[in-house]
DNA sequence: TGACATATATTCAATCTGGACATAAGTAAA
DNA sequence: TTTACTTATGTCCAGATTGAATATATGTCA
């Protein structure tokens, strides 16, 4: 019997399968710092740590229809950036079963992340603390308010690497920043969420040079208010293929 | 009950699981064109349509182990720059029943390409036909020797993609273009990949400027022989963290 | 021995980037 | 009302990077 009428035979029905999860990392850049939403583990295993809020994928669910379900029961909202991770299938990860986890993130603005921290009260606002530099790579810490390292469950600490690895290779080729941004911004908020995400200070006068380059921002014509200073230009994030006005 | 609750108290192995498969882009650049291994299918479904090889992931086997497998079952070969690629979850992507199944990538220099295709009789090489430039994405065509496009099983098209989106964004600044290079190569063999995959023309001189300043190649003094021409300085690979001799 | 093809080095102009500077436009304090 | 302060916005320039042309070097082959 060859491999091709192997696998054919082979009835996967007869084998023991794993479980099929999602992981969301909810992540937003508040105060010019990472930030996600975290959830305290009141049973073993893992008891007393920060997990991602997460849940099974049904036998009749795709795995974007899981995540997006997620999004809506842990978070209580109804759309965001979601995107897939990276899938985490190490045997051991969870001591009681086999649970291959499939980890997306939902980018979210501040605004938006503000409002789901009120309406979820058992989401906490942890702040992330990257202790690798560029696109090295490694898990990352969350501390609550600038607190000591909370103890992650899981892998949990390793897939908030990948997240901000994914981010960080992202941010500049593609329009993932404006997702971190509410629909109307200024130059400084895209340059602030820029920062926080790489960790690194950038060039101003080349920073705007190369967005307003770029021809993915539309100026509104208004400017902020509530500034103490001279207020600035709001622009708007038009995609690429979008035809100007 | 709270969702933690909820989520502590729900038994999945009461609920039905999906089957997990890996699946295997086999790549490598064949006289300047991206070219993968498939294998014909001889049953139901998707009978005489062309497949990636795959497996369903053991009960007590990693991902990563799993598609380690594949590699040595179905390629015959003991390693290869292994790489997770995307996990493809929708419900109806295999009409039997429902497969999870995680892309990987493993990328593979031409001889140890050659020499997979002599082992492995079932494989065959088809060349890739990307019907899109830049970093648009999209489903991949594969064809045999400069044939009509094959006819590829499930979303195995769309995973093809997904392997060109994710070579090309990460070629210029990972090392992942040596993965398709022997040991030793000239500059014109290194370029070669590099126009072969992003499908372009480079300019040449900035190209080796870009290249040698790097600092992540090694002349190893000797030349390269067979060529009708002046023989090129012969290179070597130096990963980035690695000490000069 | 000379034609040929590519390697390698050098040079120059165009473009991009980092950074300094000047002026503009708000609020808040004097 | 005036002045101090802070950031926005526009201009300019020097240094770095890139694209492209050119000259010379070095092998094979007719």
């Amino acid at each position: 019997m060859d491999q091709a009428a192997f696998l054919e035979s082979y009835d996967p029905a007869a084998f023991a399968r794993p479980s099929v999860a999602v992981d969301l990392i909810l992540m937003s850049v508040v105060d010019d710092a990472p930030v996600v939403l975290l959830t305290r583990r009141d049973q073993h295993p893992f008891q007393g740590a920060w997990a991602l809020p997460g849940g099974f994928v049904g036998i009749g669910e795709s795995l974007d229809d899981a995540a997006r379900r997620v999004l809506a029961e842990k978070a209580r909202m109804a759309d965001a950036w979601i995107e897939q991770l990276y899938t985490f299938g190490a045997v051991g990860r969870d001591p009681r079963m086999r649970i291959i986890s499939v980890a997306y993130f939902a980018l979210i603005p501040a605004t938006a992340f503000a409002a789901a921290l009120r309406a979820a009260p058992e989401l906490a606002l942890a702040e992330l603390a990257i202790p690798w530099h560029g696109e090295l790579g490694g898990p990352v810490e969350a501390r609550l308010a600038e607190g000591e390292p909370l103890a992650l469950a899981f892998d949990h600490g390793a897939m908030l690497g990948v997240a901000i690895l994914r981010l960080r290779g992202k941010l500049d080729y593609s329009g993932i920043a404006f997702a971190l941004l509410p629909e109307r911004f200024t130059l400084r908020a895209l340059q602030q969420v820029y920062e926080a995400i790489l960790d690194t200070r950038l060039n101003k006068s080349a920073f705007r040079r190369r967005m307003l380059d770029r021809g993915w921002l539309e100026p509104t014509g208004e400017r902020e208010t509530g500034a103490s200073f001279r207020p600035a230009e709001l622009y708007r994030y038009r995609p690429p293929g979008e035809a100007p006005r």
